[in-house]
DNA sequence: GAAGACAGGGATAAGCGCGA
DNA sequence: TCGCGCTTATCCCTGTCTTC
């Protein structure tokens, strides 16, 4: 349904008036697969869904008003796309700028009704989005309504992809990105078309980036359950092996439980500076971790399980940093060219995950063990 | 217009070493 | 002990960028 760049569209794609059916259209085979004569690496995933939701605002507590779908092959070819209105069973907000009136959406399926579908849409696939972070904690807030779970591992977002490319765009908003590569918007801030868009936009993307052996900005996405638990589980096990439980850390693990919490301060580390982290061996408590750049864990509670841990957590890196964790090395941030410069050692998310699961105690005085 | 996340930069505080 | 200078961390504000 696709249409192609360099050709006329003649099949451009009608988005369709609002309706609260849901649809779904199979995409013409192609005769002709462009660049599939390009070499394509192998470790790049085997399908793609590209989606763009339109929401009631841009809060935690905000709800879906309509999502779409438009499911590629590794290629970045379109199998199909499906489009849905979703009824958010309150106010629709901002109506001015996705034009989905209470009217309209009143006889719209609830989430729960066409998570079904939208999951089969996601299924084995990375999901694909502008701006990745925003529509999958939308979904994932969905799903976890729904007590249910999102079936998807990874997302991509196109604007770290994009930056991955370094295209030459004035910024990174969506129309942009269509501009770069003539793709016409014909009725931006509808779901249906903002996907079909971002797809026709990623495919070239996908495209430069397996001839050019570019690395795809993957994500892990974790369900908004294990969001929530994680840094219980952490306290739970005891976290810290030894001295843990100072009056601090049991004010702040018992604040902390719950789903989502709002902003608040950290209580500072009661553990001394061991130094840097090393390679091959386990973090201590007290060392100072600084985070950089997108994670695929919500930051806050990514810097809860540290925190929960016994690290420290540091707002910028300096030459007493121990590590830097940060998906995207090469990302150029003041944080990652620091750690750089400084020769302070840089992880994974995934890593950090991993060494978090083994933090070894604080190495106190004698005959005083880590109170405060 | 609002919200959220991030980064940059200036101001300030704190820690440390050094010398008087 | 005190003052000084340097380094580092932290706070706060501002700007940028995206989304709706």
């Amino acid at each position: 349904m696709l249409e192609d760049r360099t050709t006329a569209s003649p099949t451009a794609p009608t988005v369709p008036s609002a309706t609260p059916a849901t649809h779904a259209t199979p995409a013409p085979t192609a005769a002709t697969a462009p660049g599939s004569e390009t070499p394509w690496p192998t470790a790049y995933p085997s399908g793609y869904a590209v989606v763009d939701v339109e929401t009631t605002g841009l809060s935690r507590d905000d709800r879906i008003i309509s999502a779409a779908v438009y499911r590629l092959d590794a290629r970045g070819e379109v199998e199909d796309h499906w489009y849905t209105l979703v009824n958010p069973q309150r106010d629709p907000g901002p109506v001015w700028i996705h034009g989905l009136t209470s009217d309209k959406l009143a006889d719209a399926p609830l989430f729960a009704d066409i998570a079904e579908e939208f999951a089969t849409r996601l299924a084995d696939r990375v999901l694909v989005a502008h701006n990745a972070v925003f529509d999958w904690s939308m979904i994932a807030r969905e799903y976890a309504r729904a007590e249910r779970t999102a079936p998807v591992r990874q997302r991509l977002c196109t604007i770290a992809l994009s930056k991955e490319l370094g295209l030459p765009l004035p910024n990174h908003k969506l129309e942009s990105l269509a501009a770069h590569f003539g793709v016409v918007q014909r009725q931006a801030h509808h779901a249906l078309d903002d996907a079909r868009v971002l797809a026709e936009a990623f495919r070239p993307s996908l495209r430069a980036a397996a001839s050019d052996g570019v690395r795809l900005p993957l994500l892990e996405c974790r369900p908004l359950t294990e969001w929530s638990d994680g840094g219980a589980r952490i306290g739970r096990q005891g976290g810290p092996a030894t001295g843990s439980s100072t009056s601090s850390f049991s004010a702040y693990s018992s604040y902390q439980s719950g789903s989502w919490r709002p902003s608040r301060k950290r209580p500072a580390c009661p553990f001394p500076n061991p130094g840097r982290w090393e390679d091959g061996k386990p973090l201590k408590q007290g060392m100072r971790v600084a985070f950089s750049g997108d994670t695929s864990v919500d930051r806050e509670l990514l810097e809860d399980r540290a925190f929960e841990a016994g690290l420290h957590i540091a707002t910028s890196v300096s030459r007493l940093t121990s590590l830097l964790v940060t998906n995207d090395p090469d990302s150029g941030t003041s944080k990652t060219t620091k750690a750089r410069a400084y020769g302070t050692p840089v992880i994974d998310e995934a890593a950090f995950g991993q060494l978090l699961q083994d933090v070894a105690p604080a190495e106190t005085p004698a005959g005083t063990p880590g109170e405060r």
